[in-house]
DNA sequence: GCAGACTTGGAAACCGCTTTCCGGGAGGTC
DNA sequence: GACCTCCCGGAAAGCGGTTTCCAAGTCTGC
């Protein structure tokens, strides 16, 4: 690889000359040297050595993301937002994708840690396991020691800036809405108990039924993915009406009910969460509580660079979008 | 930050022994040093600096990805079976996303050369413009003649390593298939002239109607995405039978009759490309040529990582499969 | 015409780690 | 017991940049 020596020297002018021309310096470089040196890189196709660079500047321009499932809508666009902020920042990302298990989670936070990147953003819901969480945030001190920022989307769980969403006040709002259109008999797929995203969507949906002074709803657990949403669905009893603590289970359960001749409204009403974008793609239209989930993740991003010193929690309100999946009851 | 030095201080040996006890050398140190050192690591939270290891060592455990768009499930499952097969190697991912812009794709390259990642795969379809697939050659040859490597996964012309999709072959299968279900008047939803996969697939298909002696279909170009389909659908006149030329666009245009009443398959059949995962829970279930996504994306970085000089071109072969979204005329 | 203030180029220290090269001690052989 | 290996620990030379510190010009202003 041509080195920064060898355009210093193809120009002759010093090595200090030569990375002031190339490599953003405040410093001035005379006009003639300057075009020798640019012209010297160019001809032999300098890059600059960017190991080098952030060893000598001790500062990197790469951050790093953590995601669960990149093929997840969810995640794709929660990522999207933060890539895209990244991106006018000038930084460079790095993604990391767990398939939801907690200890690559942190495995990635050492790694980011040792590659020396600005900040890391965790996307995605916590886990109720105390062990796995105290480990998590032992690895994130270890790295905020060392002067590295982080930020996380979900629950404020781990002693860092938080873009929040409003789980428990989503699902209520949403439980709210289903009761007026004179629902009665709810069933709730309610993803793995141990999920911190599934438990609150799950306990606001329940704790408003319980405020309206309806029955508890029959809770189904399972994977918190479009095929766990399609075998919950399986198991719903005589529910009026279904709600999927995320929108790809949901998905999952209309196509349960699809293939089983089961008309949703008609038969059943079904409501998901977070709006993820390909929803409006799907028959009938599901309902669903809005996150702005690019925004949330540009959000992180611009929580995980700032300077400040006292953690900032944003929570998010989800706003409750009624589409066709849900009809009035008589 | 906790540097090797420190701990080599604190556990009372040479900076040469932290370094072989910590990260990986091929020399023995005995045992009760190495506990020392250990010992140290931990108690300071000591993390390598990879910067400084990857100048030291000369090669990175990082590779790069480029693609369009991350939220586009083509991408999203061609960018995780890439990733999956990198944590298999241990390797690290950067992705960068152009948002279809080819300026940005070079940049990533010279980015990521700068970055002197150990592989870069270009994923996604080619431009037709010589002038910008030109300079990205260019800036791929300057990266390899530094010893790094690169694969792509759309059209061989780039002269690098290539997982190529038989976008002709597939497309005039899957007009014949049509072709055999009494079809004979067709529109294509042909997506931008200047894209090279939405152009193969337009050829191919329109190709094999007239090998059949069918006449031309109406050919509509627009965008390549999903609201791109929908636009084109519009424009539609009076064939039978729609080869959108990726399923993102399908999925648009099937939205599209829905909202004008047009039923699919009875008033119109519909078709697209690639089998991407969520087509599944599409009403109805899209006709489409398959492509082993997943696979192509692990595929591409192992021809990446792979040592061998010539330059290597694996043809997918797309596999036609017939759904509801398409029936046969009487 | 000259002191003093700026400007500009270069030498060299340094960033944190790897690895080669040396040297000293332990263990084996005759 | 002398000699040779073999092992293992440490000193130091890079890896490719950045940046501080100097020195030598170049401009000012009077």
């Amino acid at each position: 690889m041509v080195t920064l020596e060898d355009v210093a020297k193809q120009a002759g002018v010093s090595l200090a000359t030569a990375s002031r021309v190339l490599n953003g310096s405040t410093r001035q470089v005379g006009a003639a040297l300057r075009a020798r040196v640019e012209q010297a890189a160019d001809e032999l196709g300098y890059r600059a050595n960017i190991a080098a660079q952030t060893l000598a500047r001790g500062a990197s321009n790469v951050i790093g993301i953590v995601v669960h499932d990149l093929t997840d809508p969810y995640f794709a666009a929660l990522a999207d937002g933060a890539m895209r902020a990244a991106a006018t920042e000038g930084l460079l990302v790095m993604v990391g994708t767990t398939h939801r298990d907690p200890e690559q989670e942190i495995a990635y936070v050492a790694t980011l840690h040792a590659q020396r990147v600005r900040a890391v953003l965790l996307v995605g819901s916590r886990v109720a396991d105390p062990g796995v969480t105290g480990r998590l945030r032992d690895e994130l001190a270890r790295y905020q020691a060392g002067g590295g920022r982080a930020a996380c989307v979900g629950q404020d769980l781990l002693g860092v800036d938080t873009v929040a969403p409003a789980n428990r006040q989503g699902a209520a709002e949403l439980a709210r809405a289903l009761a007026g259109l004179g629902h009665t008999r709810f069933a709730v797929l309610a993803g793995p108990p141990h999920l911190v995203t599934a438990a609150d969507r799950s306990a606001g949906f329940a704790g408003a039924l319980a405020e309206l002074g309806l029955p508890a709803p029959q809770v189904i657990h399972g994977p918190f993915d479009r095929d766990g949403g399609y075998a919950a669905a399986q198991q719903v009893g005589d529910a009026t009406c279904v709600f999927a603590v995320n929108d790809v289970m949901a998905v999952g359960a209309l196509a349960a009910y699809r293939e089983r001749g089961v008309r949703v409204p008609e038969d059943v009403s079904v409501a998901g969460f977070d709006d993820i974008v390909t929803l409006r793609d799907h028959v009938p239209a599901l309902t669903t509580v809005r996150l702005p989930l690019k925004d949330m993740g540009a959000r992180a991003l611009v929580l995980a660079l700032n300077e400040d010193d006292p953690i900032v929690v944003e929570q998010v309100a989800g706003e409750v979008v009624l589409r066709e999946s849900v009809r009035r009851l008589p």
